[in-house]
DNA sequence: GGGCGTATTGGCCTAAGGTCCAATTATTCC
DNA sequence: GGAATAATTGGACCTTAGGCCAATACGCCC
């Protein structure tokens, strides 16, 4: 289980810009992958390689937001950088408040594209370890049964045994027994690691 | 303690902008409020009504990019539109990285501007309500003597009286005293709203 | 039909947390 | 110097939570 080396991925339609750009990253000392469509990106990609998309607006078929929408819908968008030569205001807007990084325009400034690069990598792998984070508690999660998931709300809305109890119309005596399997099943050794872990599930 | 009316602040200072937005936004039953600069607005602004800035981007002394980060550093911020005539994408990626929560260009498009500005309300009253309990959780943490936010500290790492007693070098009894007061002073009934209420306070 | 998972309950025992009352010591404030 | 705050500890007692062993009941799959 090596972690993969980031790679930065290159998608423009113009291949001068494609080799530009990959021959400055690469003097960077930064691994490129590059694309000459939105389509070919989507259906090339491995979701699993860490890095970044550097990405122009104006192509043919998908343009760039619609990659990033089509990306952020999936869940697991790695961070965007946009480069582009014709941009408007309103595009720019746009990917910025759809959770772009970066909006740069051609022709751009090394040191800041590979600035933002080096964060978007950065900021990447911070989302990784969140999702990771969080598909594991959803997976715990998914482990309880109905009851059990009923007592954890119960539990770490603050209530005690006695009342959870009550409101299920069942004894105390059931509740420690799905309590002890929902601390097991969560992993946890304390309420407080319980109430954080549910916390970090939703949230954050 | 009445909520006061949101309100609509126009900084711009182009007279007859700011005469224009300020028609529109009252026939849609907005309070107004105008400024022709951004010192006027620093120096006249009470930052507990609650509203919105529609915010003009080129002004002489401090421009619209100045006053947001000024806002943003204070901590306090209402959220920013900006509604501006010659903006470039370079100014617009700034404004939105910076918090903004619409960047528009005049000449603009009514409805636009309308719904951005109900957002930004709504945003702003989000904003105050999590400000405000952070501000009272805050509060009740000051509150604490030294020992006892140790102890919290320990008793939200799901560490036992027993162990918190061994690495402070006192005795459990003491613990509970001080566990007692903690819970006391921080309004809470139960370790998991304790635990809640402590995660709220740094992350969220 | 038998096995499996889920839900339920019982008894018994231990440990952990919380409460009430009371007391001592050190430091700081007026 | 006396009052107030903070930190500490003791004892007795009660409530909660958790562990261990065991049992019953229901629904589902092969």
């Amino acid at each position: 289980m090596n972690i993969p080396e980031p790679k930065v991925i290159v998608i423009d339609d113009d291949p001068s810009v494609r080799n530009a750009i990959e021959r400055l990253l690469r003097s960077a000392r930064l691994n490129v992958l590059t694309h000459a469509s939105a389509q070919e990106y989507l259906e090339q990609n491995d979701p699993s390689i860490p890095g970044c998309l550097v990405l122009d607006m104006a192509m043919p078929g998908l343009n760039g937001l619609d990659l990033q929408d089509a990306l952020a819908a999936r869940g697991n968008a790695p961070p965007i950088i946009f480069l582009t030569g014709h941009a408007t205001v309103p595009d720019s807007v746009q990917a910025m408040k759809h959770g772009a990084v970066e909006f740069l325009t051609k022709p751009v400034d090394e040191s800041l594209l590979l600035d933002a690069i080096h964060n978007a990598i950065a900021k990447d792998g911070a989302d990784r370890l969140k999702r990771a984070e969080q598909a594991s508690i959803a997976q715990r999660l998914a482990a309880l049964t109905p009851r059990e998931a009923q007592v954890l709300a119960h539990v770490v809305a603050g209530k005690l045994n006695k009342q959870i109890a009550d409101e299920l119309g069942i004894v105390e005596k059931t509740i420690k027994v799905h309590r002890a399997r929902v601390m097991e099943k969560m992993q946890v050794r304390s309420l407080a690691e319980l109430v954080t872990l549910t916390a970090q599930a939703g949230i954050a």
